[in-house]
DNA sequence: GTGGTTTAATAACGATCGTTATGGAAATGA
DNA sequence: TCATTTCCATAACGATCGTTATTAAACCAC
């Protein structure tokens, strides 16, 4: 019984998420997330739960709505094909969207006060997460053959990850998604192959 | 005429720096900076201007005083050379001081309100001059034959800064200095060279 | 209808933000 | 020694921060 409620729940967190894709955890104010969801305060209040919880299923949803080319990633055949998936996924993901570049889990909380601390630790156990899916998935190519056996999984996944952080770093900036694309390509070129003489 | 100045300007200015460098420009609070300084507020901002003036002073003594291994690393003989010196050292300076670790240049703002936009934008450019110095040291490696005539410099000193700015992400998160070697390493592997097939 | 229950909107909460007025102490030059 | 100048420290400024009473409106069951 009582009365329903009047705005889109799902429709409201997709609006927060942008707002904080574009300025982060603390650069985001009640007024930002109001005006862009068109949500009074103690509606999102009672929705969410405080302005961590709302960040945290913005996190959520980021990661099941515009991630999903990593899992889809972890499936190809070869380790190279991998790589290059998400590198230009990447690419187009950080510059798609001229009104919140870069991605989330980079922009929302880097260097913060000690307030919220605890969001950017759980910032980086999102990327820990993602980054221990793809050392799991070179782990695998090394074993079938497709990385050298001198091959470190845990380097090359930092690697790959260290490349899409810079590049959400550069989309932030200004950087085309062509100049992504050419990051990424260059990054690729580095890529081990079974065969080869790498050093890692 | 007049009393003299009783703390040590310089000295405040790297301690606000390495606020600045923890908690980024927003994330920095006056309590935060007269603290670390042990100066009050109004002494600051007779020092130095406002929070953002305060910044621009922090960010031109963190170059001087913490990135003079750019420069250095322009002035080697070869662009391999150069990129091993900024990366080995980037690696090195963003897991130098457990107490800020990273880099000011990327922590200093990435996402931030409406307020700081300001700060972010001079952020952008302070990285962008040093993509551009590197990217002439390429060209010039062009021009001498030490970079083969596919090479596309702009790309290059591009995809060498994304690998510094992952790093400082990863450092921010707590990866060891050893982990970014690793991925420095990574970056080099496959370094273009003069009589090399690079597609770049 | 009516009572009980949930949501919506306005407005205010205390705390902290960056910034500055104020008053007095300290150091200078004459 | 005195007048002047500068700096220090306390405290307060208005604004905004995240959060929440409070009150009015909408719904369902009875």
């Amino acid at each position: 019984m009582g009365r329903h409620r009047e705005f889109d729940v799902e429709r409201a967190l997709d609006a927060a998420m942008c707002v904080f894709w574009r300025k982060g955890f603390e650069g985001a104010s009640y007024a930002d997330l109001t005006e862009a969801t068109g949500v009074e305060r103690p509606a999102l209040y009672s929705a969410f739960g405080n302005k961590e919880a709302l960040f945290r299923r913005a996190l959520a949803r980021y990661d099941e709505r515009y991630l999903g080319y990593i899992p889809e990633a972890l499936r190809l055949p070869t380790s190279r094909q991998v790589v290059a998936h998400i590198l230009y996924n990447a690419a187009d993901l950080n510059t798609r969207y001229p009104d919140h570049k870069g991605c989330l889990g980079i922009n929302g909380a880097l260097a913060v006060s000690d307030d919220a601390e605890p969001v950017r630790q759980a910032l980086i156990d999102f990327r820990a997460a993602g980054q221990a899916l793809l050392r799991d998935r070179f782990e695998r190519a090394k074993a079938e053959g497709d990385l050298p056996e001198t091959a470190n999984p845990d380097t090359l996944a930092a690697f790959v990850l260290a490349i899409t952080h810079g590049m959400a770093v550069q989309a932030k900036a200004g950087f085309s998604r062509e100049k992504l694309e050419a990051v990424a390509e260059q990054a690729l070129s580095t890529w081990p192959e079974a065969g080869a003489k790498s050093a890692t």
